[in-house]
DNA sequence: GGCAGTTATTTCAAGCATAAACCTTTAAGC
DNA sequence: GCTTAAAGGTTTATGCTTGAAATAACTGCC
C-alpha cells in the first residue's frame, strides 16, 4: 500500500528546502522594513548606519576599514561612503594609524557612543516584538539550526 | 527554593530574539550573496531582475506596476526602473490596459519566459545545496513558525 | 637600494531602494 | 458639466551596494 518510488529524485527535499528560503526572504525583509522604518522616524537614520555604529561600539578602540567591511560582510567601497556620512555627522572619526600611512582606524566620538547606546536600546525592544510569536526554546532551536546553514555554506 | 519573580523583567526573552535576529539576518545575506553571485556569473543578472521575473512567471497575463510591487514589497518606483531594464533586454514588455489609460501591464515576452525557465531551475539546486545541513521535516518546522512571525507581525 | 608584488583604501559606474513630489487619468458627488 | 478626491505611474533626490579599476603605501627579495 505504499506509493512506489519515483525512478528519478536526486534531491527530494528540494522543493521544501526552495519554499523554506522564500520565506526566510519573507520574514527578512519584513523585519528589515520594520526597523528601517523606525530608524528613520525615530532617529533619523538607515540600517546600514546603524549596523555600523554596532561593529564600533563592540569595539571601541576602533576598527580598519577592511576590517568593519569584513565584519558586516559587505564590499569595501561600501563602507567608504556610510562611514563617511557617520563622520560628517559627529558619529564616528577616523584616526590615523601610526606606521602605516595605507590604514585608518574607524571608531565612535563620545556623541556617537551615545547615540548608539540610545538606539540599540530601542533596536532591541523592537525586535523582541517583532519576533515575539516565538518562546525562547524555540529561539534557541531556530538558532542552532540556523548555525548549521552558516558552518555548512563555510564548508 | 525556587527563584524568587524578580518585580520588573517586562521582556525576558529579549536577547534570545535579539540573538536569533542577528542570525537570522546573517544566514539570510550569506544566502543572497551565493545566490547574487551566482545569477552573476552564470546569467549576467541580478536578483531583483530574478525577483520580478519570477513573479512574472507566477502570472502569464501579466501584472500592473502596483500588483508587482505590492507582490515584491518594494516601493513602487523601484519596479518602474527594474521592469525598464527587463524591457530593454527584451525580457518583459508592457501593455495598455483596455479603459484604464493610467495603467500597464508588464508580462514575460517568450524570450523572458525561457530565460526563467533555466534559471529557475538552476537557482532551486542552488538554495537546495545552500540550505542542504537542514532535512524535510526541520525545514517544515521552521517554515511554521516563521509563518507564526508574519502572521503576528500582520496583526 | 630598487622593484615586484601585496595590502589598504578610495573612486567610479551601474544598478537597487526608499520616500516624497508630481502628473495624468479615473471615479464620485453634486 | 464641474469640482474634488483617489488611483496608477513616473520622476527626483538621496543613499546603499556591488565589482572593477585606480591610487598609494608597505614588504621582501635580490
Amino acid at each position: 500500500m505504499t506509493s512506489p518510488e519515483p525512478e528519478m529524485t536526486p534531491e527530494p527535499d528540494s522543493k521544501g528546502r526552495l519554499r523554506l528560503w522564500l520565506k526566510l526572504l519573507k520574514v527578512t525583509r519584513s523585519v528589515e522594513a520594520d526597523l528601517r522604518e523606525s530608524l528613520r522616524t525615530e532617529f533619523a537614520s538607515t540600517l546600514p548606519r546603524f549596523d555600523v555604529m554596532s561593529a564600533l561600539s563592540r569595539h571601541a578602540e576602533g576598527l580598519k576599514m577592511s576590517e568593519l567591511s569584513g565584519l558586516l560582510k559587505v564590499s569595501n567601497g561600501n563602507v567608504t561612503g556610510i562611514v563617511e556620512r557617520l563622520v560628517d555627522d559627529g558619529i564616528a572619526l577616523r584616526e590615523a594609524v601610526p606606521g602605516d600611512r595605507r590604514a585608518s582606524r574607524v571608531r565612535l566620538t563620545r556623541k556617537g557612543a551615545e547615540e548608539f547606546a540610545r538606539q540599540a536600546s530601542e533596536h532591541e525592544h523592537w525586535v523582541n516584538e517583532l519576533l515575539g510569536a516565538l518562546e525562547a526554546d524555540e529561539a534557541n532551536a531556530m538558532i542552532e539550526q540556523l548555525d548549521r546553514i552558516i558552518r555548512e555554506e563555510a564548508q
